[in-house]
DNA sequence: GAGCATTTGTTCCTTATTTCACAAATGCTT
DNA sequence: AAGCATTTGTGAAATAAGGAACAAATGCTC
């Protein structure tokens, strides 16, 4: 008897909820400059994202807006941050404490998003025991262990790639997931099993086909005005 | 008298793009393993991408295979190559020698995709001049007079948040036309120059969600083989 | 060298996403 | 409190992307 395709709400599209983190960072900014109220027409302006596309994206996590008026900042922010979940600590942890690694542990972001890195850890015996931040290198070969005790369902991968799938499989094994990815490397795992790859030399290459290809195609477009 | 659009070929659509960079990964991997042909079914066994996909997908920049006997790794790895323009050296700069920047300036993988990264910059006087692997840390205020010497047209931003839109400026200023950003923002740029945004959060948050959204609606689907 | 088993390139159909456009809602002004 | 200027939420239209299906091409077998 309602409009709903199953049981809870029908899920969000992927290219939406990545357009939300973007609004939630956008409104996390306003907040900090005490705007209070704020217009899908003052969003398209600022970050370029389609009015309409903002409001029907925002249809996906429930109603929001008054009409005439626009959107509460920080209302639509507690909002989104609750449909992310990232409104309660969430544990997470992360294998290979290399050069992107050691980065990634100090990076400040994800605490401010509720992630929780709690543990780190590396098969390289020089590596394991020794500190990185706040949290000590522990050895691969415990984290099923381990993790039986911390209970995290996200893992941060980010060993060479010969190795990734092997740890892979061990993440899952210990429970794990959904998993960040860094090592480029298409990982086979259970469907059940969350995967978001990151890879900046894909970004490389299309920025560089682009700018290849404009060369080629673009015929100059009318204005540049901004 | 073609049936092409404008002048030259027509513009590859982004997803094809993304996916034609895993492409390239997975066939340098077929190269090492010594296969020398491959057949879109394979390929879609090994990486689980559509096999119509793929195919399609190689449409958009040319045509490389044979009916009944599938393509030749070497030659298609090539052809991929060429398109991505990465068969040439493409000079890079960074800005922002901090902890991911200089994960970034370590990474090997730049190297083997042609990228070279030739110049590092930071605005902290304390890092300025000191090495950063094989390069030197340079003044951001020398932007756009070193670049006016090395003519790069891809920079890295691993600044913080608050400073990247004004970097970014300065990037254009000093020539650059694509810019690969890690900096959490929305940056603000002329047309004619193309971004591409980096953002391990929303990643997380997409799975965040993703964990969250499972245990609401997901009636657990049938099989579970692999 | 004809028949057969493959596998491509491409057309056509389906599904997903974006954008448009407008009625309904809100609050402000007089 | 009626009119007006906004701005939302959302159906309907337009674009884009994904996938199935098949004729045409290739090489292998006998
Ligand atoms: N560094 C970068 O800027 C960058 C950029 C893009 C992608 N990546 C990818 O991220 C991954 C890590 O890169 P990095 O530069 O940090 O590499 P790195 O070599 O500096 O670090 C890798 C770490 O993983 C550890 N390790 C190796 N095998 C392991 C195993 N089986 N179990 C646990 N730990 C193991 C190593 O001991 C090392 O500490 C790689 O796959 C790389 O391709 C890195
Ligand atoms: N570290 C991570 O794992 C991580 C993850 C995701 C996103 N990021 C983003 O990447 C960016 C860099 O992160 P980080 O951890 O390396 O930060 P960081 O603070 O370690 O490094 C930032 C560097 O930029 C330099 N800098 C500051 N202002 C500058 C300016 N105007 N011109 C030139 N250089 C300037 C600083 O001196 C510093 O060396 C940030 O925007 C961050 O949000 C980082």
């Amino acid at each position: 008897m309602a409009m709903n395709s199953q049981n809870g709400k029908d899920p969000v599209p992927i290219p939406t909820l990545e357009r939300v983190t973007t609004y939630l960072r956008f409104l996390l900014d306003l907040e900090q400059s005490q705007i209070d109220t704020i217009s899908s027409a003052e969003v398209e302006r600022q970050t370029g994202i389609n009015a309409a596309q903002f409001r029907k994206d925002l249809t996906h996590l429930g109603q929001f807006g008054k009409p005439g008026v626009g959107y509460n900042v920080a209302e639509l922010q507690a909002q989104i941050t609750r449909v992310l979940r990232m409104d309660h600590e969430q544990k997470v942890i992360l294998v290979g404490a290399g050069n992107l690694g050691s980065a990634l542990v100090g990076y400040p972001g994800l605490q401010e998003h509720r992630l929780s890195l709690v543990a780190v850890f590396d098969n390289n015996l020089s590596k394991i025991g020794r500190p990185l931040w706040n949290l000590e290198i522990q050895d691969t070969a415990t984290l099923t262990e381990v993790n039986k005790v911390l209970g995290a369902q996200i893992a941060i991968l980010a060993v060479p790639a010969p190795a990734a799938q092997k740890v892979a499989d061990q993440l899952v094994e210990a429970g794990i997931r959904a998993i960040l990815n860094f090592a480029p490397v298409i990982l086979k795992l259970p469907r059940n099993v969350y995967v978001r790859n990151v890879s900046f030399l894909q970004e490389l290459a299309v920025l560089s086909y682009q700018l290849a290809s404009e060369s080629l195609n673009a015929p100059l477009k009318k204005q540049e005005k901004e």
